[in-house]
RNA sequence: GGCCCAUUCGUCUAACGGUUAGGACGCGGCCCUCUCAAGGCCGAAAUACGGGUUCGAUUCCCGUAUGGGCUACCA
């Protein structure tokens, strides 16, 4: 379906330097949820005009981290890397129209300014030497071989940003300077190709992040030197690592596939993400994709920095499996059960039982393993605790009660696990508990009924007679 | 240093001049209960500070403080 002219199209564009971030990450969220919401389209460009840093596998990374997201892109990707036709056409064109001019500095003579400037107190700003250079003069020079960059002639008024976050920002002209638009060796820099790309894309919003707000009046200029209309701004707040700093490394996990690896969902990680800034208006935290779809809007997103909480990431991963049809929790958890799955229709049992008892789908496949793998070991909290010197005989007594049951489901097992207390002269507790750690290794989970329900008379009896034989012989007179 | 941005419970946020400042995570308590969760109920917890403007400021303006960004022939 073709989009009217009217519809906004927007952007993300990642420099491959490194894996995808969860600041990157919400950046782009913004940018779909926008598109959707607005009926617009959302573009991937991929800016790797840093050839010393940019390296191709990071934009494959960067790719599989989104696709696995759900950050679905409408057009591209793009390549700046292979777009440079476009820029050098363009930054011609500017030079042609004396929108920008050639500069004939070394980087050693700048950096002696710059030490200069530096050394006196004051703020380096570029001379604008080049400014006055003939056209002729310049075009010969160029002609020889002499090195030089393109620099573009800033305007000397007040630059004006309207942001759809932060309201009117108004940057004075003597914080800005003609900066480089084209290096010396012929490469075109960061800021030209974002605003040459911007304009030729027929970007409408550039959502961001805040880091960049200080660089929009560079951009308005040049889509102004460009003759291309000024797209409208969305600047959002940093995302911050629990100690206020902007999040990194540092603090563990910052890109979202170190999220997928710890069994998190995409679903709630794209929850938490959208969250993180944007709000619904009303007390709803819990939101379907679809939801964010129809509802998001830059009015509702804030403009301070927000501390990212894995706190609560957990809690809505939890919620998410909470709710996840049990067919596709087992697609998801199974890679995670490294013991091995039960059959499917104990599997998916399994699911019901332990979904609201897990956070993760790690700790979900581990809790399916359980139904498929008799324990191999058991926790040593639990021996202590809850095997005294008559457990062992306990067992064996519920052991021999439990071969004749003939119906193996939890109502008549609790009946019959009730009835052997009952006869042995102990609370259930005494049973239960030890039950579960011979059938699970573990002190917690489950009802053990379900548990024992869903094991099969088979191997709950055997796990339990494993269990006596590791627990020791009764104890005499027992 | 200069320019710019931000500031409501510990954290994410709601309240677009009038609310007992609301919700959520986390935390504590109670209920439920074979354990652990989930769930339900209850509780502690915030408008950074100082000035204005206004009958009235969380909300608007100005300072201060704190945090952050930009200031490259990086992105």
């Amino acid at each position: 379906m073709p989009t009217p002219d009217s519809a906004p199209r927007v952007r993300f564009a990642p420099s491959p330097t490194g894996s995808l971030h969860v600041g990157g990450a919400r950046t782009a969220l913004y940018n779909l949820l926008f598109a959707r919401r607005e009926k617009g389209t959302f573009i991937l460009r991929i800016e790797d005009t840093d050839v010393e840093r940019s390296r191709e596998e990071l934009s494959a990374q960067i790719l599989s981290a989104m696709e696995w997201l759900g950050l679905d892109y409408d057009e591209g990707p793009y390549y700046q890397s292979s777009r440079s036709e476009l820029y050098r056409a363009a930054a011609d064109r500017l030079l042609a129209e004396g929108r920008a001019y050639r500069a004939f500095e070394t980087p050693e003579e700048l950096e002696g300014e710059r030490k200069k400037a530096d050394a006196e107190g004051r703020a380096f700003r570029y001379s604008g030497a080049g400014r006055s250079i003939a056209p002729d003069e310049s075009e010969r020079r160029a002609r020889a071989g002499e090195r030089h960059v393109v620099r573009l002639k800033m305007p000397s008024e007040t630059i004006a940003v309207e942001d759809r976050i932060r309201g009117r920002v108004e940057f004075p002209p003597e914080a800005l300077d003609d900066f480089v638009l084209v290096r010396s060796d012929g490469h075109p820099l960061y800021h030209f190709c974002v605003c040459v790309d911007d304009a030729a894309m027929k970007i409408t919003h550039v959502i961001r992040g805040d880091d960049h707000l200080a660089n929009t009046p560079k951009h308005v200029a040049l889509f102004d030197a460009l003759g291309a209309p000024v797209p409208q701004f969305a600047h959002l707040g940093m995302i911050l690592g629990t100690d206020r700093k902007k999040l990194s490394k540092r603090h563990g996990a910052a890109a979202v596939e170190e999220w997928r690896d710890v069994g998190i969902l995409p679903e709630a990680l794209f929850n938490f993400l959208a969250l993180l800034g944007w709000s619904p208006g009303d007390d709803r935290e819990i939101l379907t994709r679809d939801e964010m779809e129809r509802e998001f809007s830059l009015d509702r997103v804030g403009a301070s920095p927000s501390v990212f909480d894995p706190e609560k990431l957990l809690w809505m991963n939890a919620q998410s499996i909470a709710r996840m049809p049990a067919d596709e929790l087992l697609a998801r958890s199974a890679p995670y059960a490294t013991a091995g799955i039960p059959p499917v229709e104990t599997a998916l049992a399994a699911i019901d039982l332990h979904r609201t008892r897990v956070r993760t789908t790690i700790e979900m496949g581990r809790a399916i393993s359980t139904y498929a793998a008799d324990p191999d070991e058991y926790e040593p909290d639990g021996l202590r605790k809850h095997v005294k010197a008559d457990t062992a005989a306990h067992l064996e007594r519920l052991v021999s009660l439990l071969e004749a049951a003939g119906d193996w489901t939890p109502g008549p097992l609790e009946a019959a696990l009730r009835a052997a207390a009952e006869e042995l002269g102990v609370s259930g507790g005494r049973l239960i508990h030890p039950t579960r750690l011979a059938l699970t290794g573990s002190t917690v989970g489950a009802p053990l009924f379900d548990v024992m329900a869903l094991l099969g008379q088979e191997t709950a009896l055997r796990r339990m007679r494993r269990f006596i034989e590791k627990i020791g012989a009764p104890a005499p007179g027992a």
